[in-house]
DNA sequence: GTGGCGTCTGGAACCGGTTCCCCAGTTCTC
DNA sequence: GAGAACTGGGGAACCGGTTCCAGACGCCAC
């Protein structure tokens, strides 16, 4: 391994020029940067970012807070996050919290008070106007993803509205008779999106001036989830509603599958709408609402890197609502139409 | 933030004594221990990885090269590894390796070549003999996951054994017309495992003494992929297989979704296998054979961690094969018995 | 000719730890 | 009682970069 003082060496120059050659700071003739540049290439020299960030304070490393890996917004965001930061020359530092509260008090005092990281991305995790900071004070910009943190600048879509969307879309079919299936409050997520979504549904519902009591449906939101809930649901075929809005695509694809199991036919017999346009949404038919968690992590990167570069503390605390967009697919049809009694006959 | 000179000077000793006391190397009277540390925690003291790296080479950090983190085994794994890393105190970093060759490079030149990472779990990346002693000759130990790599420790399960196990089982089952729906051959993975798993299904029919001319059917890896081309498969009833062997869960789930949409009973009409355990194979019933990607990334973890305690550069290349075990659901069930003409009153 | 400015370069300090080497007691051994 | 062995601790070098500061040189203006 050959060490900065190498390249000067074979290029006969000192160690300051060489680094002013390598990074592009501070006055170097032309030749000389060529001769250090040809040096370097020659010998293979990759600088150590451990050395260099000891006393420029940057890492070039970000670190990324995030509950869970293998669940598809989960998932879809890293990734999103993971090719933005390769292609500026960032390290990703992973940091899978559970709910525990030791682990994630051990991550923020041990692991992040190191310094690792030059800034922190948190994709789902409600922050606290403590944690955050912690954080800042040690000079490291926050950004969050699902929903806002006090202090940092986040980027999120509106629950309440991507619900009330497609609810929307299920009233303005026609129907009328419409369940909701969604989170557990009991095992609510960070940002109360269970919640969220649940009022999103229920405005749209008053608004139309409909009932809500008893639509509601909570279980896990996972495809057996909606899967195990969805036959209770639609078990009864004299209380059988027309239309549901599953609080995720999962949940909706369950719910599609118990239908089929109940021969109850989709959308013809039932109409389905959920959240997140998840990649197997195109193969279930399934009308829904776009998360782009990938376009997220993008977004959230270039906060990153642009609080990072301005490097200023403004931290404004901005929060950057993506819109809702439904995309329409075959999983919802209008309501049949009810046999209204017609006066036979009438004058 | 307190350096390690500041805790020295408070505790008023020398910077080589609170550094041997906090680190527990070398002589240190036991008083002077405790001084040392109290005035590290008054302090709220946290030693810079990145100044010890500099001298003792060992950054705390293992890099982790994965190709997706959003299909179910990846991230399984992943989330595997990266608990096990952090109850040991070390980082995980995160490098999303794409098929491109340029990016691929760039990890291997750039990211990795920087003495960021002390060593490197490869994950369903099949890393060539120059990949591996370029990393080894850094003094960088590399474990895989998912087959066997030149010089390296690998873990994995046997994926020409387990195709078989799960074919076997449908052949116990006194299946005879059996197709396997598998992994497109063009768009391979690394460790060619498809061809592995259609070579088990091959190995285990011909043991049968049963063809397996158009017994094949090639898609992509995913619940959508099986689902398509099950329509195919079930499409004919005259030449409707009995079995199905599919070779990951996902596509196993597909095929199932592909046979209710026919009226392809499960398992009256059609057996399923396939090969993962996924979450959802309970949900869907499925007889399948297990993976444990949890555990692979634990042992993965362990290996790693071995590997840096010895600093021996032992690197026997030693194997670690986990056995396959089925766990038989309600996919799977006894062929109809073929009606055989049964000669009446025949002497 | 002198002063000022812009360009180019090297020496040295520094970031925050670890470790080598040396010194000073104390205890043990012959 | 002398020397070895062990324990405890400080000074300083070192890891591999970056950056401050000072000096040298060339050029222009006055």
């Amino acid at each position: 391994m050959s060490a900065i003082a190498d390249v000067a060496r074979l290029a006969g120059v000192s160690k300051a020029t060489a680094s002013r050659a390598l990074s592009g700071r501070g006055y170097v003739a032309d030749d000389t940067r060529l001769r250090v540049q040809g040096a370097a290439s020659e010998l293979g020299y990759i600088a150590s970012p451990n050395a260099a960030s000891l006393v420029t304070g940057r890492t070039k490393n970000i670190g990324v807070i995030i509950p869970f890996v293998n669940r598809w917004f989960f998932g879809e965001v890293l990734e999103g996050i993971e090719r933005e930061l390769l292609a500026a020359g960032y390290d990703l530092t992973l940091y899978n919290v559970t709910s525990e509260v030791a682990q994630r008090s051990q991550i923020f005092e041990f692991f992040l008070a190191r310094k690792r990281v030059d800034a922190v991305i948190a994709v789902g995790v409600e922050l606290s106007v403590d944690e955050v900071e912690r954080l800042q004070r040690t000079g490291k910009p926050v950004v969050g993803i699902g929903g806002p943190i006090p202090h940092a600048n986040t980027i999120a879509i509106d629950d309440v509205a991507a619900s009330r969307l497609a609810t929307e879309h299920l009233l303005s079919l026609g129907h009328t008779r419409i369940a909701h299936i969604g989170g557990n409050q009991a095992q609510q997520m960070d940002f109360s999106v269970h919640g969220k979504r649940l009022r999103g549904f229920e405005l749209a519902m008053e608004a139309a001036g409909l009932p809500t009591t008893d639509s509601f449906w909570p279980t896990e939101l996972s495809m057996p989830g909606g899967y195990a809930v969805a036959l209770q649901v639609l078990g009864d075929p004299r209380h059988r509603p027309t239309a549901i809005f599953a609080a995720c695509d999962e949940v909706a694809f369950g719910t599609i599958l118990a239908a089929q199991r109940l021969g109850v036919e989709v959308p013809r017999d039932l109409s389905i709408t959920g959240i997140d346009d998840h990649e197997y949404a195109a193969m279930f038919g399934l009308t829904t609402v776009v998360q782009a968690p990938r376009e997220q992590g993008r977004l959230a990167v270039a906060s990153v890197l642009r609080l990072l570069e301005t490097d200023a503390a403004e931290q404004g605390g901005g929060e950057t609502i993506l819109p809702s967009r439904l995309v329409v697919r075959s999983s919802t049809t209008a309501a049949a139409p009810v046999p209204v009694p017609v006066p036979v006959g009438g004058r």
